[in-house]
RNA sequence: GGGGACGUAGCUCAAUUGGUUAGAGUACUGGACUGUCGAUCCAGUGGUUGCGGGUUCGAGUCCCGUCGUCCUCGCCA
């Protein structure tokens, strides 16, 4: 036997036990006559104290202990002497006196040290992720990834959920993310592609009868990278069958208010919030607000129509919008060169000519470079309309409704995270309900759907796929955390007209959807019951439940922007001869 | 595909804005020390400044290219 305990669980009462510890060498503190060494593994970190007495091969062979070291300690749990306790440490009230030491492998010395406090540069954890992996930190998150794994499993087993495989060599369904394509050999030419989400399978499991799926799936999507998006990502999968979008809601948030409580220890009010989409739009500029803080947007569309000022004037009669967020206070934090900061933000990111401002005095007028060009009682209303009082800063956008909401959103974001207005332990969820059942896509001068083309109508929009499908809203829902989409779903559609018509607006062809997806529709011939889903994305909540900022620190072995491991090198290249036998032939311009 | 930041000792960073032999902390090596816990003290090793060009009397610093990491727009039903 190795060990008989593990280097997190002694104390006080452990006194005078015999113990056997194994672990890696987090540091070794040499005293010439007594050494202290600490032991470090998953569990926690025991002091142990080597003296003379052990014999002078043994001391020697502790002293040359290094970090990273692995090794297994035979000793006696004593009480450390009096006032000399380590309180960071749980074991900090004892120590283990050792009476013999096996080193179980040496360690070359390690590129970066795993117990101090700097987190070392990511490519170079990434590298070593081994190392970086046994960073307490590290640690602590994939224990938490787990936690909320079982918690979820737990759940959805006493909610009559069954947990089935569905596979990750499937079809390539286009519409959508890029897919990632794997060769068939035996069929040359053809391809696999790996699931982008289990979305059209676990329909046909809510067809075959399993009337409550549930599924922790890998997914994989072919496109760039984000701090909160990786290409090969995990998601709590869910289908229900004889129910309407609001048991959906139900049991989701019955799992959220239960992984508050068995992960964090939290209670979590219920119901969650609700907000229509178009309503987050108005208010908030984004699909996924973040309600920690206020600073809404407010529309000076009227106000501001016939003023002089053509840069809101113009889009305010032509169908675009004009409004305005208002930063409490924050008026003499922003000097003229943070506002230039703020002005070529969105210069960049979002492709207007700059930002409006007006700052508002100690009188409560409202003034700034902007502020000459509209009369007396225009001010007042922008500043009624938008609360202001004294040391306001007030931020402007006027385009279309569209990038209204990406700059205001964007600024008020920005803004919220630099005057610290996000209090960092709340844990905020809502849900947006009623999404836009189509976009419209410029380019191609067509609707296209929104989540996917099974998403159903509003009962009562039904008509409207005649009339105005603009205007229809869909059974879709998301689940949003502090401003991030943590999950999302939809009722589907299981009347076979209405499919036709969403596949008509969508300029689907019925034999084009057959070519895509005719196996699906084939099931849905067969005694398809009402039924809708929604997925979770895993590693976000991971990163939210763990207070991370991204969501590599949530995944043992992730990608880097570039899409490549790091530690193994992939993606690499491969042998001639498995490309012969895939029939792949490589062009020569590109060896 | 576009925009931006960064790349200096094993690691984390500095280098007075183009000027002497590129420094510090830490790690590592050797030494001292019987109660430390990010031990301390003494000494030492350690550098193709990512790579390739260019400008210059002179480049870590400026320019061009390239590679890598990160952030971001597009993209992500």
């Amino acid at each position: 036997m190795y060990r008989t305990t593990t280097c997190g669980e002694l104390r006080t009462e452990h006194q005078g036990k015999s113990v056997t510890l194994c672990g890696w060498v987090d540091s070794n503190r040499d005293f010439g006559g007594v050494q202290f060494i600490n032991l470090r593994d998953r569990y926690g970190i025991t002091q142990v104290v080597f003296s003379t007495k052990i014999g002078t091969d043994q001391f020697e062979l502790a002293r040359s202990l290094r970090s990273e070291d692995v090794v297994q300690v035979e000793g006696i749990v004593e009480l450390r002497p009096d006032g000399i306790v380590n309180k960071k440490i749980p074991t900090g009230e004892i120590e283990i006196k050792a009476d013999n030491l096996t080193v179980l492998n040496r360690s070359e010395v390690p590129p970066f040290q795993t117990g101090v406090p700097e987190v070392p540069a990511e490519e170079l954890r990434l590298k070593h992720r081994y190392l970086d992996l046994r960073r307490p930190a590290m640690q602590k998150t994939m224990i938490l990834r787990h936690r909320i794994m079982k918690v979820m499993r737990d759940y959805f087993d006493e909610n009559q959920f069954v947990e089935i495989e569905t596979p990750v060599l499937g079809k390539s369904t286009p519409e959508g993310a890029r897919d990632y394509l794997v060769p068939s050999r035996i069929a040359q030419g053809s391809f696999y592609a790996l699931p982008q989400s289990p979305q059209l399978y676990k329909q046909i499991l809510m067809i075959a009868g399993y009337d409550r799926y549930v599924q922790i799936a890998r997914c994989f999507r072919d496109e760039d990278l984000r701090a909160d998006r990786q290409p090969e990502f995990t998601q709590l999968d869910v289908e229900m069958s004889f129910i309407e979008m609001e048991d959906i809601l139900d049991i989701i948030s019955g799992l959220v208010k239960r992984l508050m409580k068995d992960v964090l220890g939290r209670d979590l009010e219920l119901p969650i919030p609700r907000l229509s989409y178009d309503e987050a739009m108005e208010r908030f500029g984004h699909d996924a607000p973040d309600l920690r803080y206020g600073m809404e947007l407010v529309d000076l569309t009227e106000i501001v129509k016939d003023c002089d000022f053509r840069v809101f004037s113009e889009p305010a009669q032509n169908g675009g919008r004009v409004r305005g967020i208002n930063a409490k206070g924050a008026a003499e934090k922003y000097s003229r060169k943070d506002i230039d900061v703020l002005n070529q933000y969105v210069v960049e990111n979002f492709g207007v000519k700059g930002v409006a401002w007006l700052k508002v005095d100690a009188d409560g007028s409202p003034a700034g470079p902007i502020a000459k060009n509209f009369k007396p009682e225009e001010l007042a209303a922008i500043s009624q309309k938008m609360g202001a009082e004294p040391g306001d800063f007030l931020l402007f956008s006027a385009d279309t409704f569209a990038t209204t909401c990406r700059v205001l959103n964007g600024l008020r974001r920005r803004l919220a995270s630099e005057l610290k207005l996000v209090d960092p332990n709340e844990m905020n969820y809502c849900w947006i309900l009623h999404f836009p059942m189509f976009d419209w896509d410029e380019d191609e001068k067509r609707h296209v759907a929104m989540h996917h083309p099974f998403t159903a109508p509003l009962g009562e929009h039904v008509p409207l796929l005649d009339t105005d499908p603009g205007k229809i809203r869909a059974q879709a829902y998301d689940l949003v955390l502090n401003g991030f989409e943590v999950g999302g779903g939809t009722i589907r559609i299981h009347d076979s007209k209405v499919q036709s018509k969403v596949f008509d607006l969508l300029g689907l062809s019925l034999d084009t959807a057959k070519e895509m997806f005719g196996f699906l529709l084939d099931a849905l011939q067969f005694g398809a019951p009402p039924h809708g889903g929604i997925a979770l994305g895993l590693d976000r909540l991971v990163m939210l439940f763990g207070g991370l900022d991204n969501i590599r620190d949530c995944i043992a072995f992730p990608k880097t922007t570039k899409a490549s491991d790091l530690m193994t090198g992939a993606p690499g290249e491969v042998a001639e001869k498995q490309l012969e036998e895939l029939g792949i032939v490589v062009r020569a311009d590109k060896i």
